[in-house]
DNA sequence: TTGTATGCGTTATCAC
DNA sequence: GTGATAACGCATACAA
């Protein structure tokens, strides 16, 4: 049904073993010649076999054109499977552009040590992780393979290519954002794993020489997803024990919902008495929110899609040191924030 | 690297052919030797070459081992991010354990006439779609493959297989449910689009001879994504407006927070002056929202899995008559229901 | 029923 | 540089 490289050879009036070189663009082609390929390929919309590409190569083979996505357990919460989807929408896109098939995967390792078969067989040229395994036999697997890791837990550890959102970057923002606004009292509530995130609050704040309250930090590791509104309540409950209250809280859109709520409970409202910066602006809350949200985009799509560029440069050179990526975020502006600097002036 | 046929044909002491013929479980076989040729792939741990079965067909090749999840447009709320990550979970889960491979595509029609090379070049046994082409082109080549519809907007309209919500059975189910505890004045607040959901509230108001005002139908087809959580206020309004207002309202995990904030804006409480009954049970908000939502699950996990079978059954026999499958919802109970019916014997 | 031989589209290994 | 040709692993037409 198709054209084959056998076609092409004949009409251009060379060897096949002439079109596969120009194919794959190694080695060495008499200029004119390889225009003449090239010319009859265009004309004859000649494309590769993929199934006789990746027969010639066994185990973790090169020329399959087909990258998986494997997800260490499925996305549980509104905000993980909205954003999954938005990575692979990135990611999907970056490699159907390169002609390329996109696989997914969800692997739960708690059923037993099965391996997913994508990995077995050598039916990919190469991986984006999400998540990590837990088990050393899963780890040797992976590494099997060319591979490009998305927001990995804890990038430091981790001894491949990377692909993150900033969160240190993100917090920093914020908190300029805000203090630009005449905020001097600035709350972090959010999970405990955010260090980074907690870091840059830290630095930031420093930096500024705003008031560094360690009161203003909540910090919890409570559970996910949220089992009602009312999870936070301790937190605006701390905060409001101080002799200062914060002027702002800097959080996660995941917990705005319910910050909101339990502010409303304290009679306090957004933005008049307190200002909310969220975080990731993936959630529709952002926009359905009393008022609006005003949250750092962190660029869910463009951490797939970047995961997937650096993937095909990896798997070109595969020897070549590990690179991190970080990706900046873009704060959204909606209605949660208060200008304090603004009210002075009048 | 791995076993090949050739392995398997020399320990089991027959041709090649044989074991294609064994693997394939089509061509007689003789029952013996049938049985020698499964014990030594087991012992050996076989796996077929995906690469070389599917470079023995062209187009529309029904070995690939690969079935494609093709999404017309990418979802863009958290909803539809949730339940397509739900779907897909499914999906992937029954592709998986029939040792298939799962690809994913999204397909943005918008961008010009493209047709993903998914399509193209015979790379996949089947498709599994969640939206639908607007052009010709784009349906004749989908056509081209065995395929299941998921949620098709119109299923009367659709001549090849699909899976659904049971949206009617759904509906009863809800209303039933508000029945059996007292309540005979249920509202029903959706979009327009869903008309089987409208029916099913219907047929089960009048068999089960509740009150069948039409003004307790309040459907628009206002904006989604919301923008805002006063996006209902109009139909809380209008319901409020009438000369008995409803004791309960049917509608959707999207539109309940917005409903639950007109409620409030107005003073009526959930459960203790209107319940509230939602749809889906996919979004965290089910357990976040004050009191927690009673919804009906729809199963989009259930679906996916349940569409990836159907196809493989399609792929089996494609002359059969196509199908349409209805996947039933389970009600899902939480604190959002009132039991009139209780208070009357206190 | 079973085995032999050949082809699928590509890449790699040789010679030239 | 270039061209012929042998693989790759499986399925199948044909012969037995």
């Amino acid at each position: 049904m198709g054209i084959t490289v056998v076609d092409i050879a004949k009409k251009a009036d060379v060897s096949v073993a002439t079109v596969s070189r120009v194919l794959n663009d190694q080695q060495k082609v008499g200029a004119e010649r390889k225009q003449r390929v090239l010319a009859v390929m265009e004309e004859l919309n000649f494309q590769p076999n993929r199934w006789a590409r990746g027969m010639r190569k066994g185990s973790a083979g090169e020329k399959t054109g087909q990258i998986a996505m494997l997800m260490v357990n499925r996305p549980d919460t509104d905000l993980h499977q909205a954003y999954a989807m938005q990575n692979m929408h990135g990611a999907q896109q970056e490699i159907a552009e390169a002609g390329r098939n996109f696989l997914f995967c969800i692997w739960h390792e708690s059923d037993g040590d099965t391996i997913p078969d994508i990995l077995l067989n050598g039916e990919i040229d190469g991986l984006l992780v999400k998540g990590q395994s837990a088990t050393e036999t899963g780890k040797k697997w992976l590494s099997r393979y060319p591979r490009v890791r998305i927001n990995p837990s804890d990038p430091s550890k981790v001894d491949c290519d990377c692909v993150m959102v900033d969160y240190e970057r993100g917090s920093r923002d914020c908190v300029a954002y805000l203090a630009a606004r005449g905020h001097r009292r600035i709350a972090f509530v959010d999970l405990q794993a955010f260090d980074s995130k907690l870091l840059g609050y830290r630095k930031e704040v420093k930096e500024l020489g705003l008031d560094a309250d360690e009161g203003l930090i909540q910090v919890r590791d409570f559970p996910v997803p949220l089992k009602s509104n009312s999870d936070l309540d301790w937190a605006i409950e701390n905060l409001w024990s101080l002799p200062k209250p914060p002027t702002a809280i800097l959080s996660h859109d995941y917990l705005c919902s319910a910050i909101y709520k339990s502010l409303a409970n304290r009679g306090l409202k957004v933005p008049d008495n307190v200002s909310v910066v969220g975080y990731d602006n993936v959630l529709d809350c952002c926009r359905t929110l009393d008022p609006p949200l005003t949250s750092v985009d962190m660029g869910a799509f463009d951490i797939g899609k970047a995961a997937a560029k650096q993937l095909f440069e990896r798997i070109g050179d595969p020897q070549g040191r590990s690179r991190k990526l970080y990706i900046q975020g873009r704060l959204v502006e909606r209605d949660s924030v208060r200008d304090l600097s603004a009210k002075e002036t009048t």
